[in-house]
DNA sequence: GTCTATACAAAGATAGAC
DNA sequence: GTCTATCTTTGTATAGAC
């Protein structure tokens, strides 16, 4: 491409790629990865399964693709964290995205579940690559903070364990939750009252 | 069976079964339900595949007696907590017992997880019909605790909520943990430290 | 009770017409 | 680019000899 001519998607290739994406996130989240298959994928996406073999190298180039694509949206809230806030504001705030985006991307966090829940087989090296770096730096700030006595002195790899596994259980476990609580008027608003009321507790100096 | 004659199970078939049983326990938990074969469990369990089939109906009879014979233990430490200790101890001790269950018990763990994240399809009964009513009973337990002044206002539900996924999570995530903290010396001991410290904060009156 | 051989179904992937 | 038809593999389950 010399000339910089663009790579000749076309529309309507961008748009069937985006309803395979979007069934498959649908399909792999509820079903994981070897649950799902070809079939459920090309029917929620309104194609037929060889043309969904057009479009990808496979079942697993979906799903690597998938995951790929996702990750930036799903570690947002902890790239939002910022040095320059007041660190218990800051940590309050994180839990409260990452609550929020248990409710509005349940099926990202099954996906990743899924993922890690096996070994995390197809996504360790993004992982190793992207989430590490992000949480050993995290790691850092509040480490700092702790260092500045402006948190009390936590472990902070283990705080933010907790933060990411209280949230994540509504989505990942939800139908445990739904049996367990029955029917609610509004789940969100209690289960966010209580982690705010929990890790503000932990995180008085 | 009038006059009592026991149930004819031979010496070598209890030991088949528990065979089959272990065999599964570590493929369904590492795979998944769909992603488990009879395949991999006969080659674990050290026997043919059509003699598997002569100890258990199919695969899913082998998944939901594994799933039914483990619940008990699985709900074991939530049913010690007692009307009659002091709160705090009661649910700080609970907390323990169940992270030390998440590293004892591993395979069990993710084994439910993966259960409760594809919806619960075959153990929905299960949780209904037993987890529910101690669930019930416990943060009635809780409840009272709280109306004595003996604990501060907070959220039953919630809190077992928050014990069960900061705890399972050293299980259920244990991969990305793994990737997240390198090697460590005693992994263990720093998450119950600072679990303790998390539940003592948000616990005290 | 246990095995070999095999039936049967599901699912990933490809061929080739249009 | 999309489809129908089909190949191939894998996996559950059964038949029947021993």
């Amino acid at each position: 491409m010399p000339d910089g001519a663009p790579k000749k998607t076309s529309r309507i290739q961008k748009r069937n790629r985006r309803l395979i994406l979007e069934a498959a996130l649908d399909v792999f989240s509820r079903h994981g990865y070897r649950g799902a298959t070809l079939d459920q994928i090309a029917a929620e996406a309104g194609l037929s399964k060889p043309n969904i073999l057009y479009y990808f190298d496979g079942k697993e180039d979906i799903h690597v693709t998938l995951l790929s694509r996702l990750m930036d949206t799903w570690l947002d809230p902890l790239v939002a964290m910022s040095p320059q806030g007041e660190p218990v504001t800051e940590i309050l705030s994180y839990v409260q995205r990452k609550l929020n985006m248990a409710r509005d991307l349940p099926r990202e966090s099954r996906l990743f579940a899924n993922e890690i829940l096996q070994g995390a087989p197809r996504i360790a090296p993004e992982l190793t690559g992207h989430l590490k770096p992000l949480f050993d730096e995290k790691c850092a700030l509040i480490a700092e903070w702790i260092a500045q006595g402006r948190l009390p002195p936590l472990d902070p790899q283990h705080l933010i364990f907790s933060i990411w596994s209280t949230t994540q259980h509504y989505a990942d476990f939800e139908s445990q939750v739904r049996i367990l609580m029955g029917p609610e008027e509004d789940p969100h608003a209690r289960a966010s009252a209580h982690l705010r009321r929990m890790f503000e507790a932990m995180l008085r100096v």
